[in-house]
DNA sequence: TTTCTTCTTTAAAATGATTCTAATCTGTTG
DNA sequence: CAACAGATTAGAATCATTTTAAAGAAGAAA
């Protein structure tokens, strides 16, 4: 578990796992993903970031990743304002709140927060997921 | 209260009461809007409404007035999918259901569904709002 | 009602996020 | 290594929304 000793291997495994062949892009994406927590990122920031850390990466190819990532399970989409979207490294059921001044989400863990009765789903349909968004403003 | 004899009076002094000059737009949209129950609509979908009730708007307007009514209360925005944001003509406290199939909404009753135990915001800010989204598949 | 001012509407262009295209490149497998 | 499938990329395209700036309509004053 000594990542200067294998700095790739946990997420080489992860994007193996899932079936995308690890790339310089996704390996060094994943890292900056993966290796610090908890994220929630828009495209161009993820972007920005690859670029500071001298991971050359076309924004294209973070669309791809970040889709590719979603649809693997390994990140998640949150919608929270038009016109963007913020990707999710936490995948695990919590929500958010929303700093309306600066833009950013803050995750409420799910145990922290819960809806109480949710109303039957009309006849037909089954819930996929709840998300609660809590706005807040400085 | 006969709205054939007084068709346009109701969104008229709702217009004035919000400080916008009842054109023949505000209030054909207004009508189109509020004169029918809860609406959920996006821009383009109140456009070809209007088109179809030979209501002559162009697409901006269409955004200036929904931007307008949004902004003096008569309207919430809601915003559940990237890309484009719906309307709301219920301004009461109240929630989602999101049918991901359809792409369309349907409210919950801020009764019939609440959130336990919201987590303090972060110091130095206040609670705006708490959306919740049931997002629903066939 | 005429005039004057301010607000509104609109076509068209601009913007911004995201996706697509199609050419080039790279990872994997034999 | 050879061959192929999959991945990356620059640049074009798309789509929702906003902006621009010119023409039109509403309200106030006279
Ligand atoms: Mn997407
Ligand atoms: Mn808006
Ligand atoms: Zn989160
Ligand atoms: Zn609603």
């Amino acid at each position: 578990m000594d990542s200067s000793v294998r700095p790739y291997s946990q997420v080489y495994d992860t994007l193996r796992n899932v079936g995308l062949r690890p790339t310089r892009q996704r390996l060094g994406l994943a890292r900056l993903l993966f290796d610090n927590g908890n994220r929630h990122v828009t495209a161009e920031q993820l972007h920005a970031e690859a670029a500071n850390a001298n991971l050359r990466v076309s924004l294209a190819t973070i669309y791809n990743t970040l889709n590719q990532f979603t649809g693997a399970g390994l990140m998640r989409e949150v919608v929270v304002e038009p016109g963007r979207s913020y990707f999710d490294t936490n995948t695990s059921d919590h929500h958010h709140f929303f700093h309306e001044d600066t833009a950013e989400l803050q995750d409420i863990p799910g145990d922290a927060i819960s809806v109480s009765a949710v109303p039957e789903p009309p006849a037909g349909t089954r819930v996929k997921r709840v998300d609660i968004i809590v706005r807040i403003k400085g």
